[in-house]
DNA sequence: AGCCAGGCTCTCG
DNA sequence: CGAGAGCATGGC
């Protein structure tokens, strides 16, 4: 099976999949210099495939070749998961436009043109992913994350590359807590993946269902979940369902990004970067994720202008 | 050695 | 309620 993904505006790829390997290799996304590689999970099929792109980045076409693949829901299941990873349903236009009016933002979307976020495939694996990389550093979570997905998860080959399978629910959900205790993780987080995926193979949490829940009623839900507080709910709303209007304050890298970019490098508490970026509204979410880049590639404050408060 | 790392829960006062 | 301890490990 072959497929063409056209990207609508720039896409810069490479910059786009950075988050698969800056802190440690995932072992279920991997990424070269030229391919990103991954198995889709339908149903009971494991569906190995691989992205290649071409040409300028404002101009890029994604080649998606998938072996062995039959079945048009295979086929759907394929396109929906590249769309995500490749960030291809953000409105980069509309935010380029946005930021022209914020002078920090828009000296940084030049260095960072068709940088767009990742979008976990899936609800379990963002859920997982947040839980290892609570209060640690991001290198350690890392680690965590990749133990789990080669002791729960499956190895695929594809192209001569073996590529992970996300653990599925039902695996995690019989997972033990020394098991997982393993794997690095502390005894709570053990216990908060291991419950969450009891939940969803029981069937007591919805995921798909959040897709149609406003913000509000996401963060109750996902919150009603022991070891799932505000940061992680806005995480799953930014890097997961794709919403616009998300900004997770109270996140540490989050806060020293406002910092150096909007604070002068004095300390802003998680209100103060709420307040700070409330004009974002439906651009929140693509404004930290370039102020987040921009911190990580050491970019610097202006651009030879000084921003004044209006 | 000791402190901190993209949090959260639990326990006290 | 608000503050503070504890969690696990690795890097500095």
């Amino acid at each position: 099976m072959n497929i063409v993904l056209e990207a609508d505006g720039p896409l810069d790829p490479i910059a786009t999949l950075a988050r698969y390997h800056v802190w440690g290799d995932d072992p279920a996304n991997r990424v070269t210099s030229e391919t990103f590689r991954r198995v889709a999970r339908v149903g009971e099929t494991l569906q190995p495939y691989e992205v290649r792109w071409r040409g300028p980045v404002d101009d890029v076409d994604l080649v998606v070749t998938a072996p062995g693949a039959r079945g048009r829901h295979i086929e759907e299941a394929v396109t929906a998961e590249v769309t995500k990873i490749f960030g291809l349903d953000f409105d980069l236009a509309s935010f380029y436009r946005f930021a022209k009016g914020d002078p920090l933002l828009g000296a940084l979307v030049g260095p960072l043109h068709g940088f767009r976020p990742t979008l976990a495939p899936t609800g379990l694996e963002m859920l997982v992913g947040l839980i290892s990389a609570q209060q640690i550093n991001l290198a350690f979570a890392s680690a965590c994350r990749a133990r789990l997905v080669r002791r729960y998860g499956t190895p695929v080959q594809i192209n001569g590359d073996t590529v992970y399978a996300f653990p599925s629910a039902a695996s995690l959900a019989d997972a033990t807590v020394s098991d997982l205790r393993e794997m690095k993780f502390s005894t709570r987080k053990a216990e908060y993946i291991r419950d969450v995926a009891q939940a969803l193979a029981a069937g007591d949490l919805d995921l798909d269902g959040m897709r149609d829940a406003d913000n509000a009623r996401v963060i109750e839900i996902v919150t009603g979940f022991r070891g799932f507080g505000r940061w992680t709910a806005e995480w799953y709303l930014a890097r997961c369902l794709g919403r616009g209007d998300v900004c997770p304050a109270g996140d540490l890298g989050v806060r020293r990004a406002f910092e150096r970019y909007y604070g002068r490098g004095r300390t802003m508490s998680e209100d103060a970067v709420r307040r700070r970026a409330r004009p974002f509204r439906e651009h929140s979410n693509l404004a930290i994720h370039y102020l987040l880049t921009a911190m990580r590639l050491n970019l610097p404050a202006t651009n030879g202008r000084r921003w004044t408060r209006s």
